[in-house]
DNA sequence: TGATCGCATATTGTTGACAATCTACAGTTC
DNA sequence: GAACTGTAGATTGTCAACAATATGCGATCA
């Protein structure tokens, strides 16, 4: 049996998994410094859960690498280096090029419904840019490019994307505040978006490459900056 | 003070972690079925130790996706259907590309140890082909391709490709006893080798394309196999 | 005065017991 | 005879207490 419309079983997933998504958002944006230790206790106590439950989805976030743990020491929040940077940027990198790779060779219209997905988050992206609200921008950055790999389908794939985005996030956030270059943000964007309507391949490609590249160059050029060290 | 040389803290990985990567060498042998419940008393008390650090260990794998764990039920042994081996294979593509163009663009000196090591292993390769011992194949054969991304140095992509690899070998493992065009195995990961020597980038590429694309071919062409469903 | 040793404290690592939930089977009713 | 309901068993989910380990400070000694 079906479950009827508007209804679903409660709690499907494991809680150690709720957790842990809860924790990662609480990380991206900011509620701990990098470098910081998470105590077990006290956050088993804030989140209402007992120390089991929560190890656990310290686990899954060591295994993702936002958290790094040492033995008989505890967890601590990643502190991003530049070199982290520019392997978190290389890997998406070959994540987008083969997302982009696999929309091209699919049906027309599962790119179409992507594209309409992707015009939404630019719209969107374009009024918080006029606000100013530098976490929301940061948030549809990312959402921008985890609906581009979400459009293949590959369940992987978005899976490992799930967690260079909040690496990412980690890394814009340690920028602080601004965004450089705000006013090409949008408009990569829609060249991003464009290309991919066009099904121009090797555009998409080369404007991909470019994008990722000069958001390592922003994200390196002040490593003076809060959380970024050597 | 650095440690002396041949020395190191005693188990310095997290206990989890070890648990972790004993359980996934197990169910990549082929220890347990496809589809199979994983009891956690049981395991437990098998690998002497308590049900706590086992569970973490069985959220890592669930995170890898190895394991699939469902609500009040516990973790089963994924069942992987030709969509996942589809799926597999594309996202080592993507990273094998990524990193053979990182390599390409590298140091000579990485590069040529990096040949040293592949050398090595396909020579163990050929010699097991010899014997005809099909795990010991399957298990060079992923160490070929984690050794070529272990050569970028970029320790995000590499541990990615772990999962990968362990995914992999779970695919050849229902394919049960042989490889097809055994023959054909040692000369194309010795043409990969030769390219990347050679420096030939685009023919490295096509080289890699090539490699993937028969090996989907290869595992999804005998959909009838044990463990193979949908 | 400087370094080293030992202790106190806090935090993590581990364990066993208890509670909640699901599956399967037997009994009952139409 | 088929479908439904209730119960029994097993397994996972959660918790709180205990043990082990690392860190930082203060005392001791050269």
């Amino acid at each position: 049996m079906a479950a009827p419309e508007g209804m679903f079983v409660l709690e499907g997933r494991p809680t150690a998994q709720l957790i842990a998504d809860q924790l990662r958002e609480l990380i991206v944006q900011g509620a701990f410094r990098p470098g910081q230790q998470v105590n077990e206790s006290a956050l088993a106590s804030q989140l209402s859960t007992s120390r089991g439950p929560l190890r656990e989805a310290l686990q899954r976030l060591c295994q993702e690498g936002i958290l790094v743990s040492k033995r008989n020491r505890g967890v601590f929040v990643l502190e991003l280096s530049t070199e982290d940077v520019k392997e978190i940027y290389a890997v998406r990198e070959a994540v987008e090029l083969a997302a982009a790779s696999t929309l091209l060779d699919s049906e027309p219209d599962q790119v179409s419904d992507t594209c309409r997905e992707l015009k939404g988050i630019i719209r969107g992206m374009a009024k918080q840019v006029a606000a100013s609200d530098w976490q929301a921008i940061a948030r549809l950055d990312m959402q921008f490019h985890t609906a581009f790999v979400s459009g293949t389908g590959n369940t992987r794939l978005i899976r490992i994307y799930e967690t260079l985005a909040a690496e990412s996030r980690m890394c814009i956030l340690s920028l602080e505040v601004a965004y450089p270059r705000i006013d090409a943000l949008v408009q990569e964007h829609q060249m991003i978006l464009d290309l991919l309507e066009a099904r121009d391949r090797s555009g998409l490609q080369d404007a991909i490459k470019r994008h990722m590249h000069k958001a390592v160059e922003d994200l390196t050029s002040k490593p003076e900056v809060t959380g970024i060290t050597a």
